[in-house]
Parts: C-alpha cells; sequence; structure tokens
DNA sequence: GTTCTAGAAC
DNA sequence: GTTCTAGAAC
C-alpha cells in the first residue's frame, strides 16, 4: 500500500471506537520512535500516570535491574506483559526499521502494535541528551550532540507495511501532548483506529529550519521515505526555530526539561546523601528527601531546591520525581535535574548560586564522587575556606562555607557557597557503619537534610540583609572540631566518600558478605571440590610436571617448585611460583600436611621479589593466590604493585588482583595452621566488582580510566594491605604511611 | 562513528 | 587464561 492512502492529514483528529467484538479487548504494544532526549521516557510516565488501563514501559536502558539490556530482553519483557492482560510502552530509540521489527511481530499474539513518533527537532533532542549525558566524563556537550545527530541519520519513520497498526507522528511538544492524550484516554475496551495521524505534510519530517537552511521546497514523498533520512536529519543548531514555546509548554517535572533560567531565584543544589556509597535504601532516603523538600519549602519564599543526581538512569531521581509528584510539591521550587553539580551553570543551564556536598567528616577533597568532584571544581579555595570554619564534621549535620571568589566554582558557575552534609552510613565496609539500623539512619538523614536546608535558609537571609559576611550563623550548622566517636582515628585511612554511583551500588550490594566480613568466606570444603578444567588451563600443570622441556621459559627449577614469568604479566614483574606436586590443583585442595610446600613458595616468591627490589627499589610486591584460579596447578602469584601492563584488560584482571580474591600468601599459610585448610572467597561477585584504585580506593567506570588513574596515583597503600607483612618492598619504607 | 564490555569458544 | 566479536555505551 502507498503511504499516501494511508495518511490522514488532519492531524488532530482523534479517533477513538469501540467495537463489541473479541477485538474490543485487544492489547496493544506502543512502540516509541525516537533520538535520545525526544521524551520517550516522559511520553510513557505522562500516560501512565493517568492511564485507564494497566500500561508497562519496557524501558531497554533498565531492563536488566537497572541496567542496560539487550533487544531481546525487551520482547521478552513485553510478551510476559501482554500475557498478563497489560499493554506496552517499547521504551528504546526504534529509529531503524530493523531495530523495531521484532516488536511489530508482536502482532501475532493478537495485539495491535502501534508507533508513536517523537520526531523532535533534533535541537531539542540535543540539548536535553547533553544535559543528561554530560556528565559522563568524556561525553561532553559536542560528542553528545554527535551521538544524536549520528543517530538520527539513520532514522527511518515508520510506514504501515511494516506491521503496524497505528502510527502517530509527533512533530512539536503540543503534538506529544496531544498523543498522550489520546493514549491516557484510552479505557479497557477502546481501540485506537487504525492509519497514520499527525504527519503534517509528505515533507513535514523535514525539520522546517533546515528547509529553510538548505532552500528546499519540496521534498517527494512516496515509498521510498527513508531515503530522506540522509538529509533530513542534519541537524543545524544554529537555525532559529522559535524555541520559548517547547519550553513553556512542558510543565510536568520531566528530567531536565522544565527548567527555566530564573535567575533571581536563589536556588540550591544538593546530591541525594548517603545513598552512594553509604548505601542507604534508596526507597527510604526518597521518602525523606521528599518530606525534608515539602517541609522546606512550605516554610521558605522565593527560592528554590534542586536534587542533583549524574545519571540519567539514576534509581534515586526517579524515586524522589515520582514521590514529589504524588505529594504534589511545586515542580517549580523543586527540580530533579541530572547533571554535574559542579557545571549545572555552564552545563545544565540551571543556575545555582549555593550547593550541597556530600562531603566526608573530615571536610577533605578526595573519595571519588561529588565531594572530589566538588573540591577539584572549586579549587584549593574551598579546602582553606573550610579548614577555617570547622576541622570535621558528625553525620547529620551542615557547614555552610562560602566561595572565595577567587574560587573557579565562583568564577565560572556562580557558586557563592558550598554546604557540606554528612549524613549517616549504611555501608559495612566503611568504619562505623550503622549495622542496619534505620530508626537511627533515617533519623540522622532527616537531620542532615534539615541542617542542609537551615543552612541554605540562613545563607539566604544572610544574603537578603545584607549583613557582613562573615556574620553567618555558622556555629549552628557546623560542629565542635572533634569527630566524637562517630569515626575514630584508626579507621579514618578506610573512610571515603562517595564514587560513581548508578549501578555499581546495586553490583557491590550483593558481595557485602564476601568483602567485608568473615560470613561471606567459605572453608574450602572437606571433599575435592569437582572442577573441569578446560584443556587450555592445562599448560602449568604441564610445565610443573616436566619442567625440564620448558627450561626456555622457566627462571628457576627447584626440587618442589619452578618459577617463571607469568606469560600475559599484570604488572611490570609478576612471576608465578608455581607447586610442582600433582594433583595440587589450587588452594581448595591444600591441607596442612601441604604447609612446608606453601612456605617455600612463599619463600622463593619472597626471594624474587626482594631481588626485583635490589634493581627498583620502588617497587612494591604482593605475594598471593587467587581464590578460584582459572589455571590448574597451584600457583603463587608475585605480582609488582604497579599494575602497569597492557595484559590487563578487564574487570577479572583488576579484580583478582585487587579483591579478597587474591589471598596473600602470608594469611593463606596462617589460616592452615590454625584451621587446617584455607578460606576461599567467592569469586562471582567479587571479580564483577566495581572498579577501585588499590591505593586511594576511588572508583572508575572502565579499566582504561581505572589504568590512567592509577599511573598517577600517588596515594599510599592502604593500611590493611601493610598489616600482617603482606608486602614486599624497599627496606627503606619507599611506601610512608599517613 | 569509536570505545568498551562481556559472553562464547578454545 | 586469551581471543574474538556482538552489541551496548558513549
Amino acid at each position: 500500500m502507498e503511504i499516501d492512502s494511508e495518511t490522514n492529514s488532519n492531524e488532530k483528529k482523534i479517533v477513538v471506537e469501540k467495537e463489541e467484538d473479541e477485538k474490543s479487548n485487544k492489547d496493544i504494544v506502543v512502540v516509541l520512535m525516537g533520538a535520545p532526549g525526544s521524551g520517550k521516557s516522559t511520553f510513557c510516565e505522562h500516560v501512565m500516570n493517568a492511564a485507564r488501563r494497566p500500561w508497562v514501559r519496557v524501558c531497554q536502558d533498565t531492563i536488566a535491574n537497572g541496567k542496560a539490556g539487550t533487544k531481546a530482553q525487551c520482547v521478552k519483557s513485553a510478551v510476559e506483559a501482554l500475557k498478563s492482560g497489560k499493554c506496552v510502552f517499547i521504551d528504546r530509540c526504534n529509529l531503524e526499521r530493523e531495530q523495531r521489527s521484532e516488536f511489530v511481530k508482536l502482532e501475532g499474539l493478537k495485539v495491535d502494535v502501534h508507533a508513536v513518533v517523537l520526531d523532535l527537532p533534533a535541537r531539542i533532542c540535543i540539548s536535553r541528551s547533553v544535559k543528561r549525558t554530560g556528565h559522563e566524563g568524556n561525553l561532553q556537550g559536542g560528542k553528545a550532540a554527535a551521538v544524536v545527530n549520528r543517530m538520527l541519520l539513520k532514522k527511518e519513520l515508520p510506514k504501515l507495511s511494516e506491521g503496524f497498526s497505528r502510527i502517530t507522528y509527533c512533530q512539536s511538544e503540543s503534538d506529544v501532548e496531544d498523543a498522550v492524550s489520546v493514549y491516557k484516554a484510552l479505557g479497557p475496551l477502546d481501540i485506537l483506529a487504525p492509519g497514520c495521524y499527525g504527519q503534517k505534510k509528505p515533507d513535514a519530517k523535514i525539520q522546517l529550519g533546515i528547509m529553510r537552511f538548505l532552500k528546499k521546497v519540496e521534498v517527494p514523498e512516496t515509498a521510498g521515505s527513508t531515503k530522506n533520512s540522509a538529509e533530513d536529519a542534519i541537524p543545524k543548531q544554529e537555525t532559529k526555530e522559535p524555541s520559548s514555546k517547547e519550553s513553556e509548554t512542558v510543565t510536568l517535572p520531566v528530567e531536565n526539561e522544565d527548567v527555566e533560567m530564573k535567575k533571581d531565584v536563589p536556588t540550591l543544589a544538593f546530591p541525594s546523601i548517603s545513598t552512594s556509597d553509604f548505601q542507604f535504601n534508596l526507597d527510604k532516603a526518597s521518602d525523606i528527601i521528599v518530606e525534608k523538600v515539602d517541609e522546606f519549602l512550605g516554610k521558605i519564599g522565593n527560592a528554590r531546591l534542586a536534587l542533583v543526581d549524574l545519571s540519567h538512569r539514576s534509581k534515586i531521581l526517579s524515586l524522589v520525581k515520582e514521590k514529589a509528584v504524588k505529594k504534589n510539591i511545586d515542580s517549580a521550587k523543586f527540580l530533579t535535574f541530572v547533571g554535574d553539580i559542579t557545571q549545572l551553570y555552564t552545563e545544565g543551564g540551571l543556575r545555582c548560586t549555593i550547593i550541597a556536598n556530600a562531603a566526608n567528616w573530615r571536610l577533605k577533597p578526595g573519595g571519588g564522587g561529588v565531594n572530589a568532584a566538588i573540591f577539584n571544581a572549586a579549587g584549593p579555595d574551598l579546602e582553606i575556606a573550610t579548614k577555617e570554619i570547622a576541622g570535621s564534621l558528625s553525620p547529620g549535620r551542615a557547614l555552610v562555607v562560602p566561595l572565595p571568589s577567587t574560587s573557579a566554582l565562583y568564577r565560572k558557575e556562580g557558586v557563592t557557597h558550598v554546604i557540606h552534609v554528612l549524613g549517616p552510613n549504611m555501608n559495612p565496609d566503611r568504619p562505623n557503619f550503622l549495622n542496619n539500623d534505620y530508626d537511627k539512619g533515617c533519623k540522622v538523614l532527616r537531620e542532615a537534610y534539615s541542617s542542609l536546608f537551615d543552612g541554605f535558609a540562613s545563607t539566604l537571609s544572610n544574603q537578603a540583609t545584607k549583613s557582613a559576611s562573615g556574620s553567618m550563623d555558622l556555629d549552628k550548622y557546623s560542629l565542635e572540631k572533634h569527630p566524637g566517636d562517630h569515626f575514630p582515628s584508626t579507621n579514618i585511612k578506610n573512610k571515603r566518600e562517595d564514587a560513581y554511583e548508578h549501578e555499581r551500588i546495586k553490583k557491590s550490594r550483593g558481595l557485602k558478605n564476601a568483602t567485608g566480613n568473615e560470613d561471606g568466606m567459605s572453608y574450602a570444603t572437606e571433599k575435592k571440590p569437582e572442577k573441569t578444567w578446560g584443556s587450555w588451563s592445562l599448560a602449568l600443570y604441564n610445565i610443573a610436571m616436566n619442567p625440564e622441556r620448558h627450561k626456555n621459559i622457566l627462571i628457576e627449577i627447584l626440587d618442589d617448585v619452578v618459577v617463571l614469568n607469568d606469560l600475559y604479566p599484570k604488572a611490570e614483574k609478576h612471576l608465578l611460583v608455581l607447586a610442582r606436586k600433582d594433583g595440587l590443583d589450587r588452594l581448595a585442595d591444600v591441607r596442612e600436611e601441604h604447609l612446608p610446600l606453601l612456605k617455600t613458595m612463599h619463600d622463593v616468591g619472597e626471594k624474587w621479589a626482594k631481588k626485583f627490589l635490589s634493581e627498583d627499589p620502588s617497587l612494591i610486591f604482593r605475594l598471593g593466590y587467587h581464590s578460584d584460579p582459572s589455571m590448574r596447578q597451584l600457583h603463587l602469584h608475585v605480582i609488582s604493585q604497579d599494575f602497569n601492563s597492557t595484559h590487563l584488560k578487564n574487570k577479572k584482571h583488576w579484580n583478582s588482583f585487587n579483591s579478597l580474591f587474591f589471598l596473600d600468601s602470608v594469611n593463606v599459610i596462617e589460616e592452615i595452621s590454625k584451621h587446617g585448610r584455607p578460606k576461599l572467597n567467592d569469586g562471582d561477585n567479587l571479580l564483577a566488582m566495581e572498579l577501585r584504585c588499590h591505593r586511594c580506593r576511588s572508583a572508575h567506570p572502565n579499566i582504561p580510566r581505572l589504568k590512567s588513574h592509577i599511573s598517577k596515583c600517588q596515594a599510599p597503600i592502604p593500611a590493611t594491605l601493610l598489616e600482617n607483612d603482606c608486602l614486599v618492598l624497599a627496606e627503606s619504607g619507599a611506601v610512608s604511611q599517613t
């Protein structure tokens, strides 16, 4: 069929029909189409908030436990929803015909498959995407624009012939609103008439501004409509289309969409406190945020609050947003905003004169998240200014610090004050955690937000009365210079504040036991556990059994052990000390009777480490075993702690040497002496752990970034590693402790 | 479009 | 353990 004949040019006409036959019970799959930033999720949200029949939103970005998943997972999830009698939104870009073909096939389940095309100007999608993704470190504005542009270049507008029974084109915000209304109004028995709706003109998918720019008058629209896809999406950000309209028509709270440039409204931007590294329950935290925001907004006049998070997939943001809507919190006064809190104005267009910092109790720079970012962005001025006011902060308290005008954050972003806040710590891997005591945790978190908002209010009133800048009632919000009993100094070294948030928390959540305490450790079972070794895993076994055949790669051959350089070294120096005993495949096989062998392995390893140290005293060595090695035949790793190697390529590599998966030789020997067998740790969780620097414990989003960091990190080796003489280092003490 | 991860094969 | 590569992320 020709598209022209199917297209209904009367785009405002909404056809809702009722039928009495079985068709009237047909469920609907709405395949949304649009570039990042086109408003797909918002569309779903707006419909679902007021729908008259049950909808399920299948979002590829979050389908895998909050993480991005696959198309197949989306299909599966859609089928399940349909089976339970629900209508489905497919929330993914679906710009290419092939990408959406799987969803059209759902038609086979006796459902109507609709398309809703959010074909908004590229400029709008780009500006929204920039705001959302500007945080990703290396995805700056221009790059985000490039991503949207490239996606739009591939855009193939849907046709009825693909299998859609109904297609709705939205080319403006008001089109979107109309479409939302249509789907919202759909009762359980209603169906929508088939056909194409909303396409202005055959050539309307060419953006008007670009049309003018390119001086194109007409573009033939025939069955080959996709032919134009390359031209129509050339985004020209300089096109002068009226823009005020879009920003005004969107009034519901949507990610970054309804931010208005109200320079005169003082705004506090704040991160979610305690939900990152301190692992506070997100649901509880979001309740408290909404409660406290509501309370505060009731007391304050002309001021705004903005909860900020880096990730547009942020669970805490979406929870808070949802609850704020339910509680009827004025969306003009409380925003949820995706972006870097240190670049809200320059990158996000949101002017916030006061920002909150998820501080650590020592009020020092460092960590990996908001705290590090704010101290970095502000420069040394902030640290100095902070130090002048207080030396530490207790959980539940906030400290207002006026930012000197020399600070970069002041100059670039217009931030006049930073309010440090410390929330409760629920993370068992951090000192003095509240041990799941949410009664206390919630209390402290409430106090934290109260202190923060009071600090904000007091700053405003001080500014308003133009009283001397030094007269602020700081003491009210600051603490004594003693941390009290919250963080005993012995544990200071382990204390780190927020790191990269989003999915990493979820990943690490499951392994508290495995990482933190003995509960997660397991003794090697009495019986030798079955393990199937792949053929590739026998290399070391072959060497151990027949050293003389491998003299070329062995650097030492003894009666009980042989030594070789790891074929794929993960650091400057990386040796293996290999037991020669047959049948001793791995640590799980080791018993008391093998102690002398283990001691020999350790001694030989240490000897080599010291030899290398005599050549390069800056090296630091660690000797240990993998809990569950891939290569058969018990082998001890002797590895320098620089981890400077092209062979270190993935998370498993890193975590196998930098988590509890790596068992220090000295501890293994001690354990076997005491208990007759070693304690092993479960690799499933440990190897999938977030990537953290072994020195400063900062978290990093991927291996390249981690490697870049560790090549520069000067932090001292953590005390935990220095315990029990687990490290072999130069006599002079190349490693100093703080 | 390039970068990065993660799963499969070996 | 590595290599290869699809596809997710940017």
